[in-house]
DNA sequence: GTTTATGCAAACTGTTTGCATTGCT
DNA sequence: AGCAATGCAAACAGTTTGCATAAAC
């Protein structure tokens, strides 16, 4: 996904424009800072990236903008095992972005991985028809997480 | 799953006694609950449930015993967008008890369904494969997750 | 009798809220 | 100018911890 379109401005401008939502110092360096992590942040993470470059950005602002985006759709919520919440760019099932999660149990990590999406893709498809239209639910997002242990904590 | 052995003890008691730890008033309890739930329930909602029968059971006991089982493998924690932790017997993912998430992220409500079970286990029987040998990873669990707008939700 | 489990109260952590002020548009 | 967005400090909710006591084994 290109960072800037033909005027040279981020992509979510519009975006947040569109939603009558104010460009503002915050949201620009948060949305920044989204851009180019490489993986999934907590809020604490986000601001201690966010705070060098624009000191005036609080802690609460990052909660607050992080909700607005997790509304707009701009960006996933998720919560792991420890009851913390981790924010990332979304991204369609398709897209580079897309990925799922191993857990320790053990040591807690999470490791990213973007195989079997194509396995993936196909029982995605019918899950979703069949629900939707059982349990009149429109999926908009899904997440799989599988649980274990990791490398270094099943070989101690 | 039958909920006692021929000599009328709860299955979990040889768990418990196998890992050497004691079985206690409190434990039994929450087991028992647990066993009863007909589906996930949060650390308060157990101790409400506990707290009639055996009074003598504090919350922060429902803590530390859930913690317990989790461990043990008999219980699964997971937690949902709002960070708090619910709690269910584990089943393998041919019993009776194995089911997925659907989760409104408006109204926060999470409905459980057991559809798809078959394409779901051919799906994830290639992906734990692989995953465990590219990761060197031990899967023992997985979670699947819908996020989007219930009935109610899409249509106000 | 020894050791594990527990209750209580207090500490902790991540997140949210009220209110006066700032700063987009 | 007008209203949305913010910082700060305080409130909050769920969960965890320290320590003296009680209950399993």
């Amino acid at each position: 996904m290109p960072r800037n379109n033909r005027r040279g401005s981020p992509w979510w401008q519009g975006q947040l424009r569109g939603c009558g939502l104010r460009v503002t110092l915050g949201r620009k360096a948060i949305l920044d800072v989204l851009t180019r992590a490489e993986k999934h942040l907590s809020a604490e993470d986000i601001y201690m990236r966010v705070h060098p470059l624009c000191p005036s950005v609080g802690l609460t602002t990052v909660y607050r903008t992080l909700e607005v985006l997790v509304n707009m759709g701009l960006v996933n919520k998720m919560v792991f095992g420890d009851g913390r919440a981790w924010y990332e760019l979304a991204a369609g099932p398709r897209k580079e972005r897309h990925h799922h999660h191993l857990i320790c149990t053990k040591c807690k990590r999470v490791i990213d991985y973007t195989d079997f999406i194509d396995e993936e893709l196909e029982f995605l498809k019918k899950a979703e028809k069949g629900l939707s239209k059982k349990y009149h639910f429109d999926i908009t997002n899904h997440e799989i997480q599988f649980n274990g242990l990791c490398e270094k904590c099943r070989s101690s």
